[in-house]
DNA sequence: CTTTAATCGAGACGGTACGTCGAGTCTTAAG
DNA sequence: CTTAAGACTCGACGTACCGTCTCGATTAAAG
């Protein structure tokens, strides 16, 4: 149950302190990303940031992840290689050239050794719910949770370790990738 | 070459800090290992770790990295899906359970956000050289740069992609990973 | 104009710096006071020392300021000789044995070699005020300001002098300097 | 008592660090020569500049110590004021102006918080034999050592007050200083 | 002509202070 | 009750100099 008296709270700071992060983002870097530049970026005082978030992590999660469903979201058609490919395709560009997609890196990055964000990121299953959605659509055979855990992983896995242990993105073969996955 | 002129390197300090890298890892985590720690833990002067290492990085990846080879060599019989089954259940202890895979998973999160540690890591392509051992020895017909490529990313990327981002490793079934590689 | 807004800066704080380096002063000597220890010893952070004061002559300073002023300020009577006297008799004390004094020996002594405390201190002219306030009354002939600076070098010049080339201060009578004045 | 066996020091090394420190004074300022600048500016290894000196000041002392004696020294003429005018000229010259006296003021200023320099330097008292000798000559009636020390800190005082204490060396008079020393 | 002993250079070593930065927290006045 | 502003404590950063040490290589007198 929220407060109703008081001062509210500003509409204007939220965005302000969302959209610092991500200019930020593409400018320094994350790990020059720091909670006293997004606080002044964004022309809000510290304590207002750290009333609402607790580290860079939500802020960028909840300032990304709208963008990554829309950029991972396939349209079905009747071809099911040419869907797994498309998907593909749409992942190389998230996790390789996007935005929300070089935060999502980050933020699996950090959770590799920060607890909190690895429960962070267990919430929002990104990579694995766009995927479920195309695999169940495409091979409506993988009906168990086991079988469809396995095949997210088939489908997602390598292309994920190629980007994230620094391959070059453009030696990926999203059709090549998809065919195998069918093999 | 190494001048041969003035007081030599400490070997007592450079394993003391490999191993106080080691330790610190273990005990508080790699977002807490900082550079003054390491020192105070090897009873070195800091001046002796930054004139030796420029990064915790760094330490770390000499520290582990032989340890890393060691736990992904697998000795090859005649039975190429055996040989992948034990290839694979080795890279799950490693990756998940083994001190030298926490360091390598935070390395990889790092250099997410780190050139530097990315080019480090670029240097030591640790999974991926273990891995064309075994695929090589057990399908020799992937014989072109491009199809070892992928043959690797196909093999370690489920299991990495799981990993990764936070799923149980006692759910990976190594023997079903083996067989969609043939499939 | 100061700011209004803001936490206002903390008076406590400011006042256990001064505190500090004048204990420190005595306790360890100069060369020794380093910002660092001032801010320990004041049970204050190293960064609240350094947005205040950008050197630890600057703190000496306004340390021991109204000290010195206080203990070079004599009382006139009617009779000049004995005025003059007082006021060397002040003036060794305050050189020799005082804790203001032996900080501005330090000070005037940094100053030789370090162009922002020399700076600092021509700002501030302890000695050469309270001298031209005594001589100004004793005598009042000497009044363009080539003749005050000259005497006010001969007044102080000697006693200066002796001090800070190590002479036992006890050699030094005041009358005897005061009567040197008037010839 | 001096060994005779083994290496014998080398020349060439005492003169380079002397001429070093020398140059790094009037480059550098005296705070910012270090004992390690001085070794590095020789072609010097640091171990011996540390065999010779044990600290700077020492280096200094012997670097300027006979610049000094020369620079004061005043062939004498028949007239005391001419004389002393010309001492005063000469003193005035050496603490403002030249390099040996510039080393000089800022041993004189290590002095008022070292100890150890304080000592040093109260066994070359260079200002004060320079004096006595012209006074000597000039006024043969100051024959005490305590008539004569006061007429040293006299002669020497308001000058080396002034220039001290920061004051334009260019608007000290030295006929005019001379005569109110016979007055 | 070979010890022997002190020198020299180079450069690594453990310390400690430097001045800066980011993290979080706290204290004001204004809205 | 929120907000902007900004001071506060804490602790790591990477650098610099300190004075000491350990090397191998010189250099000269003593055996």
């Amino acid at each position: 149950m929220e407060s109703k008296v008081g001062r509210p709270r500003s509409e204007r700071a939220r965005e302000a302190v969302l959209h610092a992060v991500d200019d930020l983002l593409v400018e320094v870097g994350y790990a020059a990303v720091t909670m006293k530049g997004i606080a002044e970026r964004a022309g809000v005082s510290r304590q207002t940031v750290y009333r609402w978030w607790s580290t860079k992590a939500e802020i960028l999660l909840e300032a990304s992840a709208t963008d990554a469903e829309e950029e991972l979201t396939v349209t079905p058609t009747d071809d099911p290689l040419a869907d797994l490919t498309t998907y593909l395709q749409a992942l190389i560009n998230f996790l390789a050239h996007s935005h929300a997609g070089s935060a999502y890196r980050a933020l699996i990055g950090e959770a590799q050794h920060d607890p909190e964000v690895a429960q962070l990121l267990a919430g929002k299953d990104i990579l694995g719910s766009s995927a479920r959605a195309v695999i169940t659509r495409a091979v409506p055979t993988y009906d168990t949770p086991e079988a469809l855990e396995l095949a997210t992983a088939r489908l997602i896995g390598p292309t994920f370790f190629a980007i994230m242990t620094g391959r070059d993105p453009r030696q990926l073969d999203p059709q090549a990738l998809a065919r195998t996955f069918f093999a």
